[in-house]
DNA sequence: AAACAAAATGTAAGCGCTTGCAAATTTTAC
DNA sequence: GTAAAATTTGCAAGCGCTTACATTTTGTTT
């Protein structure tokens, strides 16, 4: 095992007698080359180990094949199986994933979206749509296509692979006034930021409103997604609002993190109060009770933005926004 | 916003009047160049909005920054953390994270190196030390510096940033065996192609043979890291040993597979049998009862294998394998 | 077997950056 | 003020690949 230098695609085209370009042709376009001299090619190839130098082939074709996604976090397992069919299916296709999280911080993600595209990236997965202008204007200046998943909104100038986060709540919101709640409070996410959250909570809202429902400004409570926060927002509704019965929740960690804080308070989940998640990660089977929550479909938008962004890279420029839908699952928590 | 040709290096020089040469310098080594020349340079770069070629730049280089990882899977929170921390140290220090995940899969796994290899990666983050030599001698003949975490093995090749299995399976095995437990049985992780589960099933047995408690191989069970598999498992175990009041798991995802089958089946976790699992990831604090598990260095090995690379990786090879370690946590599943 | 078309291969000009070395400029020393 | 040293800049040769175009080889038709 020398520590000889790499053998570059002259080194191949020499031992095969050929010259660069049948090398080239070889390995990226074989069928426009004769079958004997493939053969030899192919053979010095292996003997010398050759493989092609990814920074030269960048610059010669002005590809990288490398695809970023930036995502506000893999802490948790909100994002993890989307990103998990994303990569697969990227694979797939011969693109690399790169990745970066934003910690659900705006100008974090800004930085990041700039370092993956002068790192290289030829397109980028977005998760929601919230962002600076510039962002949108630099990427389209740079000709980056992008897909925003997560999240969809008809009639913008974006392309979504995703569902509507309105909507979406609301069905949450529909399951729980059908059990005759009428004593609701909600836990949303930080909204500051967040088209997600904010839409879920709208969504919320207007289901509540559309039935009737009152909903205090003091029913409602923002928290970061994290247990703590979350139990903490639990407390506070339930002491001002003591006769509180359902608790939505714009996430499944919020949810969870409330679950877990009303039964070290003594509460009896979904006995006296109902709560319901949003997401349907890993853990809302897990946590007893077991979350009733809205399922999100995690795959397929990760399988679909993929898709998609591979389609883009090949001048399909029919790129249409998808709608995926999401329903209530009825677990435990929702009585 | 004319779609026009991205801005070269060339375009910078002029408009700047100096050469290129310069302008590399003002962007990369700016203390060689007087500060007037500099402004001139980096006010021509804002107002073309110039960035660098990263194809070009990785050819002329010849490093691209990116660093890849491999991971068994993103699915679940096993990694979650440490990959989390290993991209923030990365993306600190101006390099990418590639990620590519192989399922358990050995061949998957091999195909992934090659691929994030081939696909630019300067350097490589690996999950455990289980793997066909070719691909060890493979990389040395590249030249790829890589790092093998979750796992650490004094006096081999290689250099670790993790703890050893058989360690800290023993110390999950001494907790149980200091309550007294004489019936204990053993889910252990599917230890092929999976050195840390192998190890982690060694130190059970080891600590039990220590103590002269009889453990037949009926009495452990091999699953894959899946909830229904755990409790399958579980089952198979009670049925056959009824007398079994502990359990000891290689994972987490186990032994919350084996509570969830447990308590569905009327068992009381701990009072009738104690489970004990690895990890202490996510929801090793959901489930009820919480879990009693063995914690682990989960961001301190992302930190440090970053750490590690981008030493490597600046040319200082007195990269040292770094042992850390895990402990127990005591919480509700073990008495 | 000649004439032409089609297929296979070669030539060489980029792609956009870095960097060793040489040249020019500025600073320092006397 | 001049010479030498130190600093700043420029020149141009790569880095290793792809690909338009030109050339050669092979196949087809008559």
């Amino acid at each position: 095992m020398k520590i000889r230098k790499r053998a570059t695609i002259e080194d191949v085209a020499r031992l095969a007698r050929v010259s660069t370009a049948t090398v080239s042709r070889c390995l990226n376009n074989p069928e426009s080359v004769k079958s004997d001299t493939k053969k030899r090619v192919l053979s010095a190839v292996k003997s010398l180990e050759y493989s092609p130098n990814f920074g030269a082939k960048a610059l010669a074709t002005r590809k990288t094949n490398l695809i970023g996604a930036i995502i506000p976090t893999m802490e948790n397992a909100i994002f993890a199986n989307g990103i998990q069919a994303f990569q697969e299916t990227l694979s797939a296709a011969g693109y690399t994933l790169l990745v970066s999280s934003s910690s659900y911080q705006r100008d974090l993600e800004e930085e990041q979206i700039y370092a993956l595209v002068s790192r290289g990236a030829d397109a980028l997965l977005l998760i929601g749509e919230d962002r600076n202008p510039d962002i949108y204007a630099y990427l389209k200046q740079r000709q980056i296509p992008y897909v925003i998943a997560w999240n969809y909104r008809g009639g913008t100038q974006h392309t979504f692979i995703g569902f509507d986060n309105v909507r979406a709540a609301q069905i949450a919101a529909e399951e729980v006034i059908k059990k005759h709640h009428k004593n609701i409070c909600i836990i949303a996410g930080n909204t500051k930021e967040n088209d997600r959250a904010r839409d879920r909570k709208i969504g919320f809202i207007k289901s509540l409103e559309n039935h009737k429902i009152a909903v205090s400004s003091s029913q409602i409570i923002e928290a970061n997604y994290v247990f703590e926060e979350a139990g903490d927002a639990f407390e506070t509704l339930i002491n001002k609002h003591p006769a509180t019965t359902a608790i939505l929740c714009g996430n499944d960690v919020l949810a969870v993190g409330a679950i877990l804080r009303a039964r070290k308070r003594g509460f009896n989940i979904p006995k006296q109060i109902s709560i319901v998640g949003f997401g349907d990660i890993e853990f809302s089977n897990i946590v007893s009770p077991k979350l009733s929550t809205v399922h999100v479909p995690h795959r397929q938008m990760g399988y679909h933005s993929a898709q998609l962004i591979i389609n883009m890279l090949n001048g399909h420029p029919q790129a249409k926004s998808l709608e995926l839908s999401p329903h209530f699952i009825h677990r435990e928590s929702l009585s």
